[in-house]
DNA sequence: TATATACGCAACCGATTGATTTCATAATAT
DNA sequence: ATATTATGAAATCAATCGGTTGCGTATATA
């Protein structure tokens, strides 16, 4: 089982639960209705998207509020950091140009 | 063929690709060299990547130099801006809080 | 010109994926 | 107590994935 956030980002429905769920927490039934896919397709996007951490449940009666867990999304953003730094590097290279062309 | 970066980026050996460009462009065999696997599967893993244009093509002489993309990355940290939005947030929530339970 | 090198492409293969169907279980409503 | 509702879990299936092997082609070298 590979099961890393980047795996799990990979499929379209995964990534529209998260956004869904980062406003506010929601069960798998709310969901599905967002979906033209079954419930349990969805529970099993949910399961992926826990086993991997993105996702915290949270009981409540019989129902199981799935809620987003953000901090885990830093580690895209940390992946993401060390081209940051490349595009920036990029961005300051053409500012300069500009700057240089400017003066003539 | 469902090809778009988010799915790109879940394979862990084209993750390791995209940073070994990301410094300087290189050959499909060159690249092949720092992986356990043949030289056939990294170019599976280019063409991949260069369908959804994560990754540019030079060609020199016989050899083609694939190159990263920069902005394209950029992608990705649009779709993450939603959930910065977010944790920013939530970051200024605890300070606050912090703040409040200092000044008792 | 013959050979070696760098590469893409197609065929194939086992493993994984995303979906459906069917079932079990626990909480709630009647 | 019984029916309904919300859910997870297992079995199954077609499609996709990542890999290998074998081939064709273009460029460089002998």
């Amino acid at each position: 089982m590979r099961r890393d956030i980047f795996q799990a980002i990979a499929d379209p429905t995964r990534r529209a639960i998260i956004t869904l769920i980062a406003l506010q927490a929601m069960t798998p039934n709310a969901l599905a209705e967002h979906f033209d896919t079954s419930r349990q397709a969805v529970s099993k996007h949910l399961r992926i998207l826990t086993e991997c951490e993105l996702v915290r449940q949270e009981h409540k009666g019989r129902e199981i509020y799935y809620q987003l867990e953000v901090n885990k999304m830093k580690e895209i953003d940390k992946w993401l950091q060390q081209f940051r730094k490349i595009w920036e590097e990029r961005f300051d290279n053409l500012d300069k140009l500009l700057a240089k062309m400017k003066k003539k």
